[in-house]
DNA sequence: GTCTATAGAACGATAGAC
DNA sequence: GTCTATCGTTCTATAGAC
């Protein structure tokens, strides 16, 4: 039987740091990021504070690194929407027609998207690294939008930057309200709305 | 001159509640909702805990009655410029045009609204009150589009209180980014959609 | 004299320091 | 793990309007 083989140096810092991004949105998702110190999350990981630090310089920066991996997670879905013509979800994904377990852990991402903003708004610093992937999510966005538009062979019915701005709002601020209110975000609001948006 | 009467009862709490009402709001928008103590609100008007008791049921039920007063404060600037034609601002009001000091304003409300949609988030019975005012609001805002299509003699292109939320959900998530990142808020894109979303 | 707005003490919960 | 500080809320006493 083969040797099981050491990790080698690079594959045990990955695994570790793995290890901790999973623990990190697990302890955010149930506590929030206020919520949750730093030794709770390396405890939650199997390994202390001083591992955490090893591999992020800050609180900040392990959210952000949560951030990253959604938001690379989530662009080959909406692309894939996009190209198919269907209306498109972005990180409120599938606000109608998500299961109530979906909606829940959107529910949970989202809440930590708000209070991750709200953070930011009381530090310069993290508002610029925030804004960052805002600009980059935005982008993405007109990119796959402008892909479609072009198969489609029509022409986008505003510039495809705004027309991006616009539905990251839209669908940032229909997900707020649902949170608190989900009774005035009735079928169709999402779905007829990106209609109206997008189609020529 | 005058003798300098004695307040009647009621004109003393009425003052007493402004007064309450408007220590909190500069409280509230310098520290935040969570950074605020009921004692400082009340010192800060020249009064005691007592007072504010006697006037609020709790730090939720003052937060709300600043709510309500914004709220009632914006729907007729809204309404007239409805019933003008323009395009409509709500809560994120003018965000194009706005002046640097108005921004200022409107960002210390919104990352309150903010602050407090998170809380509510964690209370059902503080979440089941916003809701009444989301809900509230929504109407508001339907019954004065549906006023500006009446007039217009034209109808509106989804049903009208759809395309209310999908108004409410646009300018939040629009302030929302605006307040982390400017840079993609472009001139333009808050008229162009508005009027997209509005227009026959 | 009665009623009530307000002051201020008291209580229970929670978070942070050490 | 204990101690302390702080905060939201409740309770009671009182002064002044009616």
């Amino acid at each position: 039987m083969e040797q099981k083989r050491r990790m080698t140096r690079d594959e045990a810092k990955a695994q570790t740091r793995r290890a901790l991004l999973e623990a990190a949105a697990d302890q955010f998702a149930r506590h929030g990021f206020n919520g949750v110190s730093i030794d709770a999350v390396a405890e939650a990981a199997g390994y202390t504070k001083g591992a955490v630090y090893a591999h992020f310089s800050n609180k900040d920066d392990l959210y952000l690194a949560l951030l990253d991996e959604h938001l690379s997670d989530e662009a080959p879905g909406a692309t894939a929407q996009l190209e198919s013509g269907a209306p498109i979800a972005s990180f409120a994904d599938e606000l109608e027609d998500a299961l109530p377990g979906q909606i829940e852990s959107t529910r949970d991402w989202g809440s930590l998207t708000l209070e991750f903003i709200l953070h930011s708004m009381r530090d310069d610093t993290v508002r610029g690294r925030l804004a960052e992937r805002f600009v980059r999510a935005r982008d993405d966005y007109a990119a796959s939008l402008e892909k479609r538009y072009a198969a489609n062979g029509d022409a986008p019915p505003l510039e495809i930057k705004k027309l991006a701005t616009a539905l990251m709002a839209f669908e940032n601020g229909l997900s707020m309200i649902g949170f608190v209110c989900p009774e005035i975000v009735t079928d169709g609001v999402y779905s007829e709305t990106i209609a109206r948006l997008l189609d020529r």
